[in-house]
DNA sequence: GCAAGGTC
């Protein structure tokens, strides 16, 4: 017998259709000689330093080395406190059943570095000795399934993708359980004061946006505006100056040759451009876009938005949630048509999906490289029973989105008009032609400046045009705003984009600070240590939030170059390179953080 | 009491 593991339950299910079987058991599925089985994720992690001998905190223990990590099942809260997990448990009983009688094991978690580590603990920890092979596919369907079942790899072509995930694991344990300890004790306070590879950077981007937004001193300048009136119709037009001085902006007031000044027509039209313009509709949705989105429009966190689409999930209303791609691939994408079908009565969206399925979709993101483990969210197009107000949110969201993305381009023309009155005026504003994506939520352009007017009057070069009013505008350089959760979550994903060294940038391109599955408990965890709290839509820094970022500013561990560091290493690993230089490597920096936590700790006493 | 990673 052949048993195939998943990384989760509905992948194990797309898998099992796919050869036919359909008896459902406790755990697993069987049919056609295989049966079909499933983590939940991480169902082993690395044991916690009690495991080891390291009891209590303890600046005697630190720094903590474990000569041989151990794997423990995974815990959950309760009342007497961390426990392993029940279900958890007896998924692994399932498992090792299963493994005890399999032939030949089949991996089927997902196709990268946590998926290979998913699956890798199980097999240790149960200390199975069966040959393994990998099944290795980027999209999960009927097709790629088949494809990659004629294509399986031997289990060892992923050795190095597994020492690179051992290693990623073993030195976020490494830095961050020492890191946090050390700085708890030394700091004197009771609380524990976390810190690690990721949660410590994004703190920083937090406290440092906070305090440039606090200390900003905001600059005044001055421009001058002028009312030019075609035919009734008025518009605005501003200085193409700005000024320093109030006097020098209001020279340039005293200048404009205004009806009421004696010149009824004092506005001289120089030039008139009119340019069409083509914007594409956005890409479908990962998760991350749509918590932005989500925050922006209906003030989720990015947490609420992450647990109200797994419960579409499991509902089985819209794919896969936590995936980091906003493409699907060609296989996919000749689902859509039908998918769209399933739309055409919806109360809010029907008129338009109906029209979009008798127009050429537009194929934007349709792009089977930019496919990673999963594709981008899309509704499943199964029937939706009484969402909840906040689920049925999310959810018009996804469709929304779908046809949007489908969509044509919106096609606007922005006029620039130049008006001459002693000096130079200009007047800026768009008009939509043809809606295309954008009809489909009918809102206005967010980035549209407040200075421009949102329809301009037909008017041709050369013309005079009287000037109805004129005003000096005094105004105020504004500081970059606080971070919100939409903000901090792109911030999050593009970190590194500015890291100088190439090469760093480069490891962490794809990857950011975080995944997709991760940010949204990250920003909880801040808030759980009593490190930032939410003000407004906004996120800021707390005291102890502020004084734990003094302690460590200037180290490695608050700087999101370190994961850009250790993910060029990883690779390399993946490549092949020396396992052993990288955890020496870590090791030695593990030391040092931790003995300069306990002595900068110290320091918070005082702050 | 602690990381970051995955998921029900």
């Amino acid at each position: 017998m052949k048993v195939i593991i998943a990384e989760k339950p509905s992948v194990a299910r797309e898998i099992a259709k796919v050869f036919g079987a359909t008896t459902k058991k406790d755990g697993y599925m069987e049919g056609k000689g295989y049966t079909f089985t499933w983590a939940f994720g991480h169902l082993l992690q690395l044991a916690p330093p009690q495991e080891y001998g390291f009891y209590g905190w303890n600046v005697q223990n630190l720094p903590m080395l474990p000569p041989k990590f151990k794997l423990s099942i995974r815990k959950v809260k309760t009342k007497e406190g961390m426990v392993d997990d029940p279900s958890v448990k007896k998924q692994l009983d399932i498992i090792k059943g299963l493994f005890d009688e399999a032939t030949e094991i089949i991996v089927a978690t997902d196709a990268g570095r946590e998926g290979e580590l998913i699956f890798r603990y199980i097999y240790y920890y149960l200390k199975c000795k069966k040959p393994f092979k990998r099944l290795w596919i980027s999209s999960q369907t009927d097709e790629a399934i088949k494809e990659g079942f004629r294509n399986l790899k031997p289990g060892s072509d992923y050795d190095t993708l597994f020492n690179s995930a051992h290693c990623r694991s073993q030195s976020d344990w490494l830095v961050g359980m020492n890191a946090t300890q050390a700085l708890s004790l030394s700091s004197g306070t009771r609380a524990v004061l976390s810190l690690g590879r990721v949660q410590t950077p994004t703190l920083a981007m937090i406290c440092s946006r906070f305090l440039e937004n606090k200390n900003f001193v905001p600059q005044l300048y001055y421009q001058a505006a002028i009312q030019v009136d075609k035919e009734g119709q008025t518009f605005r037009a501003m200085s193409v100056e700005s000024y320093k001085t109030k006097e020098e902006a209001q020279k340039i007031i005293d200048d404009v040759e205004d009806v009421a000044s004696g010149f009824p027509t004092g506005g001289y039209v120089i030039n008139v451009e009119a340019k069409p313009r083509k914007e594409p509709p956005p890409l479908l949705h990962d998760l991350s876009s749509l918590q932005q989105e989500a925050n922006k429009k209906k003030g989720f966190t990015a947490d609420q938005t992450l647990t109200l689409l797994q419960g579409l999930y499991e509902s089985k209303l819209v794919t896969y949630p936590r995936t980091g791609s906003r493409y699907i691939g060609d296989d996919v994408f000749a689902e859509v048509p039908a998918l769209l079908a399933k739309f055409t009565n919806h109360p809010d969206f029907g008129k338009q999906a109906n029209l979009l399925l008798q127009s050429k979709l537009n194929k934007r993101s349709v792009n089977a490289k930019k496919v990673t483990d999963h594709h981008a969210i899309l509704p499943t197009g199964e029937t939706a029973h009484q969402l909840t107000p906040d689920k049925q949110a999310i959810y018009d969201l996804v469709v929304g989105r779908m046809l949007e993305a489908f969509n044509q381009d919106c096609i606007k023309e922005v006029t620039k008009i130049t008006v001459e009155s002693g000096s130079k005026f200009t007047a800026s504003g768009t008009v939509i032609h043809t809606a295309g994506w954008r009809a489909i939520f009918n809102e206005a352009d967010e980035e549209k400046k407040d200075e421009e007017n949102a329809s301009l009057p037909k008017v041709v070069q050369g013309e005079h045009l009287p000037v109805t009013n004129k005003a000096l505008l005094e105004k105020q350089t504004k500081p970059k705003p606080l971070y919100n959760e939409a903000s901090l979550l792109k911030a999050l994903e593009t970190a590194g984009k500015e890291i100088d060294d190439e090469e760093l940038r480069y490891a962490m391109k794809e990857s950011g600070l975080g995944t997709p599955a991760t940010r949204a408990a990250i920003i909880e965890t801040l808030i759980k240590r009593d490190y930032i709290l939410r003000e407004k839509k906004n996120l800021v820094p707390t005291a102890t939030g502020l004084s734990v970022y003094n302690v460590v500013k200037s180290q490695k561990i608050a700087q999101a170059e370190l994961t850009g560091t250790w993910e060029k290493r990883l690779e390399e690993i993946r490549s092949g390179a020396s396992v052993a230089d990288f955890q020496e490597e870590i090791k030695t920096y593990t030391r040092t953080i931790t003995r300069e936590l306990l002595q900068a700790g110290t320091l918070m006493k005082n702050t």
